[in-house]
DNA sequence: ACAAATATAATAGTATTACTATCATACTTT
DNA sequence: AAAGTATGATAGTAATACTATTATATTTGT
């Protein structure tokens, strides 16, 4: 599916949305017990859990209040997600996968390797906005989600049992690409998957400094973490970028 | 007690542990219940709980298993510390506390902005040796834990309520530290803070990838992470760096 | 040296969590 | 109409995260 899109370059923000719809993003079926896209139940949990991990934080959630929740009952979440570790890896990796389509589509078309970092790494460490592509996800809330619990899914005593089985497959693809561009732009920078990997990462925590400790960030409504990171890595490979 | 320590500048490290072992690291006291530098048992559950935490991971240490460990009681841990949270709050202070001493004892007497901050970002992102400074706490271990359960400390919903009774003071003053003297360098850069604290946090992230995702960063045994950061900040602040 | 105060240990108990197991029912497919 | 599958309801278990009470040991003041 991802090969039809590289090929629709210019495309206006419509008929990307419908195309989004349109595409289902594939994550690692050993993350679930049951896919949750194959039934109501399952597209309500998905929906539901997103809500009260974002109002519960991911220690106060628990699947029997998300059973209660959907009318539904707590067994009955347990044969879609063996526990609730799983079911945040499953929102996560759904975002990454997410954010991958958005940067795929939206750096594809760019010929100059400068302009396509920067709009990459403005695409990857800006704020989500409210788009509703996918019915039942709020994309939104789910941006939040992982900038405060992303780092517990692999902040554990299972991380390389669960990187092995492929778990963090999405994130490191998308890692992966940032630093394949850094390295268009210069192929002697000698640090390229770090400063990718701290892209991404340090994306995430900008805004959760924003939020809750503002005095050890320069990043506000005005001066988004973007712009912090596009001028951070153009300055780090010696390349000025005017955009 | 800091203040004097400010007075003694060029020290040889002999001197300077000797020093560390007297000064005690000064840890806001809503964080405990009753100071654990108080008494035998407090210093045995300081001990033994970095011990086990290091070993189970945060999630799996229960006060209980700690009792059984230390020949004491879950009862009688809570008469030190609330919960596990608080301990895990208290731990990373300390380790916080700990390292801004070194920071101090080694930057303070260098002249040059450019080596003071060369020299600090080398002492905020290295790996932590033996040196077994306070008998009772083992701080290679315990940086191994602020590399893994750092961020479970502020990921909470409690974070707001917590900044503000000052459990985080002594990591905002270090990122402070390096805010200033990254402002030292160069005063017209744009992001001094947001830098200062990618470079803290971004450290713990850089060899918590070594471990668990090399593919992820090109730092390894023999090019820390402390050199990435280095040619990152003095890149990004346009001054070349030569040490 | 003795009484009082304090610290620790032992035990018990509660509500909640994170499940597993079983059975009933409803809906779907052939 | 029978069989299969999905869901719901209920019950049960072991562990967690505490709180409360009482007993005992240790320290301290006079």
């Amino acid at each position: 599916m991802i090969v039809i899109l590289l090929y629709l370059c210019s495309i206006n923000g419509m008929i990307m949305e419908k195309l989004l719809k349109s595409v289902k993003i594939n994550i690692n079926d050993k993350i679930y017990v049951k896919d949750p896209e194959s039934s109501d139940l399952g597209r309500r949990i998905i929906e539901h859990s997103i809500v009260m991990i974002h109002d519960l934080g991911f220690e106060a959630f628990t699947f029997k209040k998300l059973g209660l929740q959907i009318g539904s009952n707590e067994s009955s979440v347990y044969r879609y997600f063996e526990n609730k570790h799983k079911l945040l890896l499953y929102l996560t990796s759904w975002y990454w996968g997410w954010l991958e389509y958005q940067l795929v589509f939206a750096t594809n078309s760019i010929p100059k390797p400068e302009d396509k970092l920067a709009s990459a790494i403005r695409i990857l460490t800006r704020a989500t906005e409210v788009d509703a592509s996918f019915s039942h996800i709020n994309e939104v809330l789910l941006n939040k989600i992982v900038i405060n619990e992303y780092s517990k899914s692999y902040l554990t005593k299972e991380v390389d049992q669960e990187n092995k089985e492929g778990y963090f497959i999405i994130y490191k693809r998308l890692v992966n690409r940032i630093r394949e561009m850094i390295q268009d732009v210069n192929s002697s920078y000698p640090y390229p998957a770090s400063l990718a990997s701290s892209i991404l990462e340090g994306g995430l925590h900008q805004y959760f400094l924003m939020d809750h400790f503002s005095s050890m960030t320069d990043c506000n409504e005005k001066v988004p973490p973007a712009e912090f990171f596009v001028d951070l890595v153009f300055k780090t490979l010696k390349k000025d970028y005017n955009g």
